[in-house]
DNA sequence: CCGCCCGTTTGAGGTAGATCAAGCCCAGTG
DNA sequence: CACTGGGCTTGATCTACCTCAAACGGGCGG
């Protein structure tokens, strides 16, 4: 660990995902050299980060904020495929092409690394790689949970899927100190036009599923984008 | 590459899959270790590979036939999340537990390594990480393919899709030696009810849209399971 | 403060696909 | 050969969700 031995990490040492994203991988001295390559981005709500056409130009780490990647089909049918939340990568490496849009849902901040950089680094650090490929198998494994949903659960179930999910990850919740159960929260920045998009369904129907949640009492809505589940249990089950 | 040099790789040697699967990312003399820890297994039609709740024992490469990898839904709803085809792997590496069960839809072969002597192997040899990061991620880009379909297609879509997927993929097809277009054709090993499973349909909806392909001339069936695509364009079309 | 716009909610009616229910085909079996 | 059972096909009806439409609400610029 080079005991004793401080590097200036300048932003990195205070960054909210070291702890947590890929960069968790590498010691401070290897982060050095990642740091070297890497630049920040803010988008604003609503900005493209990624077109279909796009030549691919860089390597991202989500640091704040939501990113949604869609897929659209022929006549405009679109489809939510992945929500990027902090901690969460962005790009395609191995000059493999694939025809997403990536587009902030929210102000996001990202960390970005131009490829051929990120790629370099992934040879020379095999640790890198190894949670690279982690990361990987986990979004095969919650894209295959999507599947499910997709094709077999009823709007109320994915509608109910989906809160929790989002309560899970975001944990603005205080998950109980003494580990027992605790209303979760969540602050919900997506449009019902983008809910619907993820889950398959139209927006009236989700929106309808809401206020169906809202009177079997399984969610509340304390504020404008506030909700709170207040039986996590009862809500799992209607999750499916 | 050792020329002159010469290896008995045994089985190994007329392996079909050794060109195109993970242990292509091995030379001939890495190959010789990665052999033996590895042992052959074949499974009926129908016979389960995992279960759910299984202690996972091995990881395997599928060599010949067809394993559906299915997800399951407390009350029995079922929601095929992969078919894997030869070169395909099957196992969770690196500890992690995703409730999957893998099934036989016809007679399979696989080629299997203990979890403990793979990771080794992975860790040992850089080009087979590298490897299996890029089939992941190839999983991946083609599971969130499958979320637009289950998410935004339409029953007639869906089943062209799947038909054309499965030309593709299983090459039975002459692929035209000039390069032009040449009916393609596929054996269909799977009941209507796993296909159902698979699109997030009832097998009487894939029923009916088997006919009314048929109807349109967009598939023929010239035998039981046989089917050919005269035009390939025109069923891409249909299937969006 | 008004009015506009964008997103949301709610209603009424239509439809793709699910469900329920018969027959059919054919391979395997006695 | 008839019998049986599993899978396939087709028909009739039902319903969850979509579509179309109208009203609502609140943030923002003038």
């Amino acid at each position: 660990m080079d005991a004793g031995k401080t590097y200036d990490l300048g932003r990195c040492t205070s960054c909210i995902i070291r702890r947590k994203g890929l960069c968790n991988a590498l010691k401070d001295d290897e982060l050095l050299r990642f740091r070297r390559i890497a630049n920040r981005r803010i988008y604003a709500p609503g900005q493209n980060i990624l077109q279909s056409d796009d030549e691919p130009d860089f390597f991202a780490a989500v640091i704040s904020g939501v990113v949604k990647l869609t897929k659209v089909l022929f006549d405009g049918r679109q489809q939510v495929v992945d929500l990027l939340l902090p901690v969460d990568c962005l790009g395609q490496v191995f000059g493999r092409r694939s025809s997403y849009y990536a587009q902030a849902a929210t102000e996001v901040e990202l960390c970005c690394f131009p490829y051929s950089g990120f790629e370099q680094m992934l040879e020379y650090f095999p640790d890198l790689k190894q949670r690279y490929l982690e990361q990987t198998l986990d979004e095969l494994d919650s894209a295959r949970d999507w599947m499910v949903l997709l094709g077999r659960k009823t709007a109320e179930e994915r509608v109910a899927s989906l809160l929790l999910m989002l309560a899970t990850r975001s944990t603005i919740t205080g998950t109980g100190q003494n580990g027992t159960e605790r209303p979760m929260a969540l602050d919900l920045h997506l449009k019902r036009h983008e809910i619907a998009d993820f889950l398959g369904l139209t927006y009236e129907t989700v929106c309808r599923q809401f206020t169906a949640l809202k009177n079997k009492g399984l969610i509340q809505q304390p504020s404008k984008r506030r909700f709170s589940i207040p039986d996590t249990k009862a809500l799992a089950r209607a999750a499916g």
